[in-house]
DNA sequence: GTATAAATGCAATAGAGTTGCAAATAGATG
DNA sequence: CATCTATTTGCAACTCTATTGCATTTATAC
C-alpha cells in the first residue's frame, strides 16, 4: 500500500506515525486474511515482540483492527470494515477458518444471523465457520 | 446427582471410576451453565491442577464435554447433549455468554444457522451470542 | 532547535496449559 | 481376598502467550 495512505489512516485515528505501526498496518492491508501474532512476529522481525503486542493493542483500542477467536484457541486479528469507534467494536460479519491452510478470513458481505432467545437480551453475536476456503477447495 | 448415575456415565465411556472424575462430572451435571477451568479449580481444591486438566482433556476425548471459546479468550467447558463420539464432537447448538454474570450457557434448543458461502465448503459453525441472561435481566 | 509526551526495547513477570516421572490406585485375574 | 498391571494422580519443571516496569529513544508541537 502507498505509504501516504497508511500515514493518513494513523493520523485519522490520532496516532503517532512510527515505522512499526506503518509496517503492521501495511501487513494487514496487504493480505486477504486475518493475521495472528505469530504471522506478524515472523514477518516483522526488526521489532520487539512487546512492541508488536502494544501496536496490536493500540490498533484494537482505536478501532483499526478487531480480535478473532477461533476454535484453535489462538487469537487472530482482522482489519475493521465498518466504523469501529475507540473502545467499541461493531462487527456483524462472519469469520471463516480454513481447516486446510489455517487462514482466517473476514467475510464482510455475510452478516451474522442473530437468533431471538426468549427471556434473553442479545447485544452481540459472533459466528465462526470452519471448512475449506476457495483456494484450498480447488487444490 | 446420584453417585451410581455418575459411575454409569464413566463406565459407558470405558473410563475408570475415580474420585476426581466423579466430582468433576457431578460439577458439570449439577450446574446449569458451562464451567471454566478456574470454576473447577476453585470448587475442587482437593485435586491437583494437572489432574483437573487431564480429567477435562479425557472427558473431551471421550465426548462427555466440549470446549466453548468465548470472546474473553478464556475457554469454558460444557456437557455434550447430542451424541459425541470419541475424538469427534457434533454440536450445532448456540452458546450464550451473559455480560453481567459472566456465565456461559449451552442452548441446545437453538441451532446454529449455517450460512451458504459460495466457493467454500462448510463443515462446522459456531455461534456465540452475548447479552443478558434470563436471571440477570430480571435484576 | 528544543521541550515533552508517547513509543520502543529489554528484562522480568504473570498466567494458562503441558510433560516427565515416581507413587498410588482401579480393576482384572487367580 | 491377594496379587498383578495398566491407568491415574501429584509434584516439579517446563513451554508458550502475553503483560508490566523502567530507562532510552523518538515523534511532534512550539
Amino acid at each position: 500500500m502507498i505509504y501516504g495512505d497508511l500515514e493518513a489512516i494513523l493520523r485519522a485515528h490520532a496516532m503517532r506515525i512510527t515505522a512499526c505501526r506503518i509496517d503492521v498496518l501495511d501487513s494487514f492491508l496487504g493480505t486477504g486474511h486475518a493475521l495472528s501474532f505469530k504471522d506478524l512476529e515472523g514477518k516483522l522481525t526488526q521489532y520487539d515482540r512487546v512492541t508488536l503486542y502494544r501496536t496490536l493493542n493500540s490498533f484494537i483500542d482505536k478501532g483499526i483492527i478487531h480480535k478473532i477467536f477461533s476454535d484453535s484457541g489462538f487469537i487472530s486479528f482482522g482489519i475493521c470494515y465498518d466504523t469501529c469507534s475507540p473502545h467499541h467494536h461493531h462487527h456483524n460479519h462472519v469469520h471463516f477458518k480454513c481447516d486446510a491452510c489455517g487462514n482466517i478470513e473476514c467475510l464482510p458481505s455475510y452478516h451474522v444471523p442473530v437468533p431471538e432467545i426468549s427471556g434473553y437480551k442479545i447485544t452481540e453475536a459472533n459466528l465462526l465457520v470452519n471448512g475449506l476456503c476457495s483456494k484450498c477447495i480447488s487444490n
